[in-house]
DNA sequence: CGAAGGATTGATTAGTCTCAACGCAAGTGG
DNA sequence: CCACTTGCGTTGAGACTAATCAATCCTTCG
């Protein structure tokens, strides 16, 4: 079928950007999976592990709970990331995994990818670099987190959501995309309540920003959103 | 001189922990440096480097200032740590480095320092292992913005700074430290006013928690402020 | 001595949280 | 097919945290 009656059909959206991530998905796809249903716990909050989870597909959180009950979703992880890298086997976590969407993880133990690692430097490398982005991610969320209001975290979300799904998949660019989080996980995220995190999304409604319906979000404007969060994309194509 | 005349002389003490960070020191230190003081600008927001910063002595901040006056400190670097550690050369930043303290740092370009890792697997892991302990920092820095209040966010700040420079420095166990930052760097670290920082610091004196004049910390009782902030020393000796 | 940066205080306001319900839709079991 | 449950979104009222604006004090330093 390929090639076979569309030839005005756009190739280039077909092997757009899939730079590095696809070579930890590759390898990623060779390795013992497991899936598990939106909500699982991956891996609990102070159970160890000696191994490296890589996200084949689905959204993975990583997520802390306090003795009150509070929640924070420190991270998400989407196909091609890493949960778990420090590379250190038997590190004490105080963190747990949960799935966010239904995923399937890679689970290779630690010492078999610091082996394979150190006969694969093309793999090493994108190892690497998927780490470095994921501070710098991190760098930015904690900058956000100081210095923004509610608005403006639930923007930056978004627009990081957005530019992270359009950045990995090959697709036509259009302004809206799957949003699978609750609200209730959108203020875990942000550090809010959910209460307050319905009536944001409300007042964000009212302005224009974005629409939000059945696990997809719209963007209206994404240079508005993008203005009222102060996010810059980087990895911009 | 060594094993000299003072057998009984501790010498643990002088090799205490100083495991992988000081691999980079030693690096650090054979290369081009500069110093700074106080306050000094090393590299602007939106300024561009092709440079990689290890700091060889003092603590180096990395910040973003936003346009309405607001500047969110988002790590602090200490000596053995790197600011911009992103290989890719040109990376464009979008965050300043600044000097908290008078510091010296050496200045390697990112080309350069890629080559001199690729024949260093030692130095390597020791680079990155640096940058996973950055990367495990800064997701528990997200949680912690997240979920805490004014108190709770001062005292793990307190808390992962006197932890980090015990966890250094070979010397006797006080229950004190160095704490070089103004009120005014802990509300931008923190996400807070100063006004605001300023009354909860009064809060934590009146509480009995901490004693802080003359950039020296000393805390009154350990336990009892890392509970107050959740804070858990990962890299306990 | 004046100037500047830092710490402190007071009064007021804006933003978020808390608690408590209610509505709606999808799923489940009788 | 209906009654019940459950998860998610929505709304309202009141309490409280932290921001804002504006001074004042203190120390250091030129």
């Amino acid at each position: 079928m390929l090639f076979s009656g569309h030839p005005q059909t756009p190739l280039r959206s077909q092997t757009k950007a899939k730079s590095q991530g696809d070579l930890l998905l590759d390898f990623a796809s060779h390795q013992r999976m497991r899936s598990y249903r939106a909500r699982d716990v991956v891996l609990a909050q102070s159970e160890g592990t000696s191994h490296v989870f890589i996200v084949i597909r689905g959204w993975v959180g990583k997520t802390v709970q306090r003795a009150n009950g509070r929640t924070q979703i420190m991270s998400i992880a989407m196909p091609g990331d890493l949960c778990c890298g420090e590379l250190r086997t038997q590190q004490h976590m105080d963190h747990a995994i949960a799935a966010i969407t239904p995923i399937t993880i890679a689970i290779v133990s630690k010492f078999d990818f610091r082996t394979v690692l150190s006969h694969r430097p093309q793999l090493t490398r994108a190892f690497w670099k998927n780490q470095q982005q994921t501070l710098s991610r991190q760098l930015s969320w904690s900058a956000m987190l100081g210095l923004s209001g509610a608005i403006e975290r639930i923007a930056y979300l978004m627009c990081e959501l957005y530019c992270r799904q359009k950045n990995a998949a090959a697709g036509p660019d259009t302004d809206s995309c799957p949003f699978p989080l609750t609200q209730t996980q959108v203020a875990q995220a942000c550090g809010l309540t959910q209460v307050h995190t319905n009536r944001t999304i409300q007042e964000m409604r009212r302005r224009g920003l974005i629409e939000l319906a059945n696990r997809q979000l719209t963007i209206t404007s994404l240079a508005q959103l993008m203005a009222v969060a102060n996010f810059h994309n980087r990895s911009a194509a």
